[in-house]
DNA sequence: ATTAATTTAGACTTCTCAGTCCAGAATCGA
DNA sequence: TCGATTCTGGACTGAGAAGTCTAAATTAAT
């Protein structure tokens, strides 16, 4: 059996991710099997149970990007990168979280900060220290610009995919789909930043 | 003197993007300087006055991607497009705008459908029209996948600007900004897909 | 077993907001 | 000018939801 705690932020984190802020201590509370007065005492107000999913949920997204194996050529390592990132981080139950932070962003600015630097930007870091020590190796060229580099690389795995996703269209990779994908954007990326560049 | 009907128009498409759906009838007829019963009268409800405001709205956001100028060099073309991107689509308002539609979307799922059809899908559309014609010309190589090549650019250029932009974080470019930014990435793009490809 | 703390159920208060109603003022058409 | 339409201001209803309160039940600690 879970803690009080532990169920709360469970239906909380269910609830939110599907209804935005819109719902009801009421539901919440029943979605837990949980008096209101319990909620309350454990959370205080509605805004800091949110806060305190945010936080919670915060743990969970930093694993994806798993940059430890480092010895592997970049194509591979980009795949792979792209793989995790269509398996985890662009099924419909993180888009559905991101899309609700992004609601709720509008009313709590510091909780668009918060996911942002709990999430992309760490991806973004990672990515760029990898393409940096890369580019030293001479097995990439990003011109000096590894951070721009990054940027560019996770949007072209994002992009379309995730914007559609916001807006709440489906979403679902098959996963042949997402195989061809992640190959398709390495091959995309080699050829604009990979060392044998005849432009530029 | 602004039409009655325009005017309550104005005042919900500001109110709308800046607080989000969660915004007052009264608020919106004080700001409009109408009474509630004339809003009423003209739009029924809020959810038919929200989804004429889009409606209102999508007809602004098709100008700018006008692919009419067809002679340039895909280059400069493809710097042209982002150069507007940066200059009209991504500005605080428009995105505050996207952010707004994100955040309805969850209440009203075809908002989301509807933005995505008269926005990014048109948009699109005339890109990879326009890729594949490069490409019958020999001055483009997607691998005769304009589709995805479009997909791509778009994501180039919008990536991680306008993912700020969604999370609320501040998104001002300067103008010099703009045109660095439009370059390089017209610069990726036919590193990428120009017909001079080594790798393959 | 007894005491202290926590949980429960649900009634209750207060507030906000969508939508209605109405009586009088302004506007418009002929 | 006069009749019809539209707009105004504001009171009103009804619903939903945040947060409080209380008395009883449950659980945990000594």
């Amino acid at each position: 059996m879970l803690s009080v705690r532990a169920r709360i932020l469970e239906a909380a984190t269910e609830l939110f991710r599907t209804h935005g802020y819109d719902v009801s201590m009421d539901a919440i509370a029943n979605v837990a099997n949980v008096s209101k007065q319990t909620l309350y005492n454990q959370f205080g107000n509605k805004e800091d149970l949110f806060k305190a999913m945010i936080a919670d949920h915060g743990a969970l997204m930093r694993a994806p990007l798993n940059v430890s194996a480092l010895e592997r050529h970049p194509r591979e390592m980009l795949t792979d990168v792209a793989r995790q990132f269509y398996t985890h981080a662009c099924g419909p139950t993180e888009v559905g979280y991101y899309r609700m932070i992004v609601g709720a962003s509008q009313q709590f600015p510091e909780m668009g900060q918060a996911y942002y630097e709990a999430g992309p930007r760490q991806m973004l870091e990672a990515l760029s220290q990898w393409m940096a020590r890369e580019e030293r190796l001479g097995r990439l060229d990003t011109g000096g610009e590894p951070q721009l580099a990054a940027e560019h690389f996770l949007s072209l795995i994002a992009g379309h995919i995730e914007a559609k996703g916001l807006l709440g269209l489906s979403v679902e990779l098959a996963p042949a789909e997402i195989e061809r994908r992640a190959r398709y954007c390495a091959d995309i990326f080699m050829r604009a930043f990979g060392p044998q560049r005849l432009l530029g």
